[in-house]
DNA sequence: ATTTCGCCACAGTTTTTGTCTATGGCTCCA
DNA sequence: TGGAGCCATAGACAAAAACTGTGGCGAAAT
C-alpha cells in the first residue's frame, strides 16, 4: 500500500542514500539521528524491504534500495516542479510563454500545441514570436523565448529537440503542369525544375542539408527564387518560376497540386525546441506532455511509410 | 516544501478528483468525510493551492487542482511499480526477464542492454531467445516472451515499440570487388547485384517495405539467395552469389568491405518491443530507462545524418 | 412553505505517529 | 584500553490524524 509513505521519508532515504550514513542525513535534513534512523527501519519494516544493509564498516544500498531511492529522488523533484507550477497557475503568475516559430511549420501543429497547453494550464498565455529558425535559436539563446516549434534539423547538441511531427516533402506544381497527370514523380526527373527554394539564410543547416540531398541523388542544386515565406513560395510556382518542395499537409493555393517523389524518402520534420535552462516553469511539463503524445501517436498508427523505409534486410 | 505532503494524502486527492464528492471519496479510501475535508482543507492552507471550488452545486477541481491530481495519479502508479519491483528484486522473485532477438540485429545492443540491465537489478537473469521477428512478436503475443529486440519495422498499433538504435545500410561486397575503389554508390548502379536477402520468411513486413523501397528507386528487387543468418549471408557474398545490404555496424569477415549508398537514405532501426499486458514487473523500468536514455543519446550526438535528411525546405 | 436529503465544514476527543534526549552496544583505530 | 564514530532502542513529549457528532446550506421533494 502507499500508505506509510510520507514525502518526509522520500527525503529521508534520499539523503540516506547519498551520504550512506544515518548520522549526516539526519543533520542535512534537519532532524535528530534517531528520527531518521527510525523512520527508515519502521517503513523497511512495514513494507518488508530492506533499502539499506546496515554492515560493520557503514552503509550500504541493497538492489531494492536503490531502486526506492531512485524513486524518492524522481519523484521529489517532479513535486517540486508540479508545486511551482500550480502556484504559477493559481496565482495567475504564469509568465506568457514565449514560443517562437517559423512561418514553414505546418499551421495545425501550432493550433493543437494551444489546445494542449490551454487544456492544461487554462488561462496561461503563449506569446507567439513568428521568426525563421535561426532567429529563433538566437532568441533562445538570449532567453527572449522560452521554446519555438521548429523544422528540423536543429543542433541536439545545443538545445532540448522533441521532434513532434513528421510528414512527406512533395513538389508543388501547378495543376496545368506536364507532370500533373503522373501520380508519383522520380527525384531524377524533377529535380532540375525544382528551382525555388526557402532563403538558406533563414534556416542555414536546413539548406546545407538539402544541398547534400541533392547530391546525394547525384543533382546539383538549381537555386533560382529564394522565399522567405511559404506562400511567396507558391505565388512563385504559380508565376511558373519553376517547382518546389513543400510539406504535404500545407495547404494549396487554388491552382497548384503536390505529387509525391519516388526514389527518396525526404520528409518535413517539426521538432518543439528548447534550451536547457528550463527557464519557463511550464517546460517541464510540455516536455513529458509531447514525449507521451509523440510515442502515442506513433503507437495508434502504422509505422509511417516515411519513417522506417529501411529496415528490411540484414535486419531480419 | 515536500513535506506536509503525504502518499496517504494524494490518494485522497486522487479519490476526490475523481469523485467530485468529498463523502463518496471519504468512502472509497475508507476514512472519515471529515478526516479528507480537513486533510485536503489543511493541504490547501499550508501550501495556499487552492485544489477545490467549492461550489453551490458540488465540487469543481481547479487548474491547480488538476496539476496536482494529475501528478497524485502519476506518482501513486509509479510508487505501484516501484514497491513491486523492489520487493521482487529482493526476493529474488524477479522471473526472468524473456528476451527475444533476431540475429540480425547488432550484438553490442544486447550486451549494452544486458549491462544496463544487470546495473538496475542486480541478480536478475536474462532468458535469451533467439528467433526470427515473425517468431519473436508470436511468442509475445503467446507470452513465453516477456519483450524483444527487433529489427523495425514492428506493427506499432499492435505492440509497444521504443526505438533503441539506428545505423545506415551499407553494401556489403568482396573487397576484390570491381566497385571496391568507389567511396560511395549510387543506389542505381548496384541494385541489380544486391540478389542476397534475408529469407522473407523471416520478417515478411520488413521484405514487404524492402519490396516497396526497391520499387521507390524504379527498380524490381532480384531475390536471388534467401539467408537465415547474417553469416550467412556474409558467406554468400565471399563465394560472390551477389551483394548484399547490411546494418554498417555488423562485423564483417576478412575479405569483405562495406560501401555507402547515395540517393537514399536506407538505415537499419532497432527497437526494445513488448506487448501491453506488461506482465513482467521490469517493463515499465525498462521503458523508461530506455525512453531516457535514447532521448539523451540523440541529444548527445548531432543530428545523424540519416535521420533528418529531409527536413530542408519549406520547412524554413 | 416546509421537510428532507445530500454534502461539506467545524468542534471536541481519542489514537496514532513523529520527534527529541539519553543511553547502550558495536567497530575501528590510536 | 580508551575514545570516537555510528546505529539502535527506550521513554517522554508534541504534533498530526483519525473518529463522532453537529450544524449550515442549497436542492429537490412534498
Amino acid at each position: 500500500m502507499s500508505d506509510s509513505l510520507t514525502f518526509r521519508l522520500l527525503r529521508y532515504i534520499k539523503a540516506a542514500a547519498e551520504t550512506l550514513n544515518f548520522t549526516r542525513a539526519a543533520e542535512q535534513v534537519f532532524v535528530a539521528q534517531s528520527s531518521l534512523s527510525s523512520q527508515i527501519g519502521k517503513f523497511e519494516d512495514t513494507v518488508e524491504l530492506l533499502l539499506f544493509a546496515r554492515l560493520q564498516n557503514g552503509l550500504k544500498l541493497t538492489s531494492a534500495g536503490r531502486i526506492v531511492a531512485t524513486f524518492a529522488e524522481n519523484t521529489l523533484k517532479e513535486w517540486d516542479q508540479t508545486l511551482a507550477m500550480a502556484l504559477a497557475v493559481q496565482r495567475n503568475e504564469v509568465p506568457p510563454l514565449r514560443l517562437g516559430f517559423s512561418s514553414f511549420i505546418n499551421a495545425k501543429l501550432l493550433e493543437r500545441f494551444r489546445e494542449n497547453y490551454e487544456g492544461m494550464f487554462p488561462g496561461c498565455a503563449i506569446q507567439l514570436w513568428s521568426g525563421d529558425p535561426l532567429l529563433c535559436l538566437q532568441r533562445l539563446d538570449a532567453r527572449t523565448l522560452d521554446c519555438a516549434i521548429l523544422p528540423l534539423p536543429v543542433d541536439a547538441t545545443l538545445y532540448n529537440v522533441q521532434q513532434i511531427a513528421q510528414s512527406p516533402l512533395v513538389v508543388c506544381m501547378r495543376s496545368d503542369d506536364v507532370l500533373a497527370d503522373r501520380a508519383q514523380l522520380d527525384i531524377h526527373e524533377v529535380a532540375e525544375r525544382i528551382t525555388i527554394f526557402r532563403d538558406p539564410e533563414l534556416h542555414p543547416s536546413a539548406h546545407t542539408r538539402l544541398v547534400e540531398m541533392f547530391r546525394e541523388v547525384g543533382i546539383p542544386i538549381h537555386l533560382a527564387c529564394a522565399a522567405r515565406t511559404p506562400s511567396e513560395i507558391q505565388w512563385m510556382v504559380k508565376e511558373r518560376y519553376g517547382l518546389a518542395l513543400i510539406d504535404q499537409l500545407t495547404p494549396l493555393d487554388p491552382g497548384l497540386i503536390t505529387r509525391p517523389i519516388a526514389g527518396v524518402n525526404w520528409t518535413a520534420d517539426t521538432a518543439f525546441v528548447h534550451s536547457s535552462h528550463m527557464d519557463h516553469v511550464a517546460i517541464p511539463f510540455i516536455e513529458r506532455f509531447l514525449q507521451q503524445t509523440w510515442s502515442d501517436s506513433r503507437r495508434s498508427k502504422r509505422p509511417p511509410k516515411a519513417r522506417h523505409p529501411e529496415q528490411l534486410e540484414l535486419l531480419g
